[in-house]
RNA sequence: GAUUCAUUUCCCUCAG
């Protein structure tokens, strides 16, 4: 995308300058072309006679950091030194945080010390990488001492700096203290931003504080104008729903729709499934046409929950059709939309029908898995059809599907049940010959 | 034109 753009500049006769090309090679690091930006930052001092300057180095290490290759970021840091440049604040503060993103908070200390020694002075950013990879770490203390010397050294905290802290403590599992650092933050003058909520609200929906979490999402626009976001629609939904509270997150979907910001399809699968696990299907249905509706996008997992839905209920008949007319307008089943269907079958007693739908699926080329094999083993054995079961055993086995301990738990269970007892014997010597452990 | 904080990996569908 980038390098294209580059030659085409060249074919017009346009020259780039330094800042042109640090544009460009920022570019390629954002498309994880790091090589080729190592090959642009090379070229342009050996085929234009470009000097890079700060910007431009800096740049290329924080594009090598991205990609966790610190040392070859180490090593352009070194090589833009014997080239006789002078490395920024934000050079440091780069090469500070590629410490940090590996873990390496000690050398990272010991960095910073090194170039303390040597006349930088560490800023604001500095301080806060730090101390936000001792949070990550789960180091409070350390991240408590740093920002002490910090303030000592005569930095005030900034936004950032909070935003920092307050995630540490909801990764720590300190909801406590996390709230009441956003209390600390308003009260010293500080604004929080929409960093700092989707933070702390984030963190008290996976603490099931929901409460709290539904309160701040209040605050945060009638106190500070900031509007809501998907990842916070996102974590309160999932909160109230762990909370079994459905109609309050079918309250929370009505005000994204307002907002326009649609969770993810993993957020309203969820929701569908809530009430198809409660043998809410119809609901279910409907709610899935009125969210086509506004825009939201179904998936083939979004149509197997449907189905599944259809199929518990016992209505095989309804699954396959709307099976059928989905298949009309470009979805495509996959391996779990025909087993939830052949399971279908299964429950209802239908285990035919369940095996003449393998067959055609095999025929049509799709590629039953275990997991196929498995649902029609435990129907057949169910309805005893047993010598079936046994058939389609041998058969997965043709068919590339490796027989697991499920299958054979099944097998096992149901001769056991009919008093078998040879029968069970043999499978079992023939499931530790495969390697796998009875339970 | 370059650096630090939330947002990629807690979590969605099928057998047992």
């Amino acid at each position: 995308m980038v390098e294209p753009l580059y030659y085409q500049m060249r074919s017009v006769g346009v020259k780039p300058d330094v800042k042109t090309f640090t544009i460009l090679i920022k570019a390629l690091c954002k498309d994880n072309e790091i090589d080729s930006a190592l090959g642009l930052l090379k070229q342009m001092s050996s085929v234009h006679g470009l000097v890079p300057n700060q910007v431009t180095y800096t740049t290329v290490i924080h594009g090598l950091i991205e990609e966790d290759r610190m040392e070859d970021a180490l090593n352009l840091w070194k090589l833009m030194e014997s080239n006789g440049c002078i490395p920024s604040t934000n050079t440091y503060n780069v090469l500070v945080h590629g410490y940090c993103q590996q873990g390496r908070l000690d050398e990272a200390v010991m960095f910073l010390e090194e170039i303390c020694g040597s006349g930088f002075c560490p800023d604001t950013v500095t301080f806060n990488t730090i101390v936000n990879g001792f949070f990550k770490q789960g180091r409070l203390e350390e991240a408590a001492k740093l920002l002490e010397e910090m303030c000592v050294s005569g930095f005030y905290p900034d936004t950032v700096n909070f935003n920092t802290i307050i995630n540490g403590f909801c990764k720590a599992k300190e909801m406590g203290i996390a709230a009441d650092m956003l209390y600390k933050m308003v009260e010293g003058g500080f604004k929080p931003n929409i960093a700092t909520y989707t933070t702390l609200i984030s963190g008290l929906c996976r603490s099931n504080q929901m409460g709290p979490a539904l309160r701040l999402l209040k605050q945060m626009s009638s106190d500070h104008g900031l509007v809501s976001n998907k990842e916070i629609y996102t974590n309160l939904i999932g909160g109230v729903f762990k909370q079994d509270r459905v109609e309050q997150s079918l309250e929370l979907w009505k005000e994204i729709d307002s907002n326009g910001c649609i969770p993810g399809n993993l957020t309203y699968n969820r929701l569908l499934h809530w009430f198809c696990r409660h043998g809410r299907v119809e609901e279910a249905a409907r709610l899935l046409e009125e969210m086509s509706g506004v825009g939201f996008c179904p998936d083939t997992v979004t149509f197997n929950i449907i189905i599944n839905g259809f199929c518990k209920k016992g209505r095989v008949s309804e699954a396959t059709r709307l099976l059928k007319e989905i298949s009309g307008t470009g979805f495509c089943p996959d391996t779990v939309t025909i087993n939830t269907i052949i399971n279908g079958f299964c429950k209802a007693g239908e285990t035919g029908k369940a095996v003449d739908l393998l067959e055609k699926i095999v025929e049509e080329g799709f590629k039953p898995n275990v997991v196929t094999y498995n649902t029609l083993i435990s129907g057949l054995c169910k309805r005893r059809k047993y010598q079936e079961a046994r058939r389609l055993l041998d058969e997965m086995v043709v068919r590339d599907c490796v027989p697991n301990i499920v299958t054979y738990n099944t097998m096992i269970h149901a001769m056991s049940k009919e008093g078998k007892m040879e029968e069970v014997i043999e499978l079992l010597s023939e499931l530790t010959k495969k390697g796998l452990e009875p339970n």
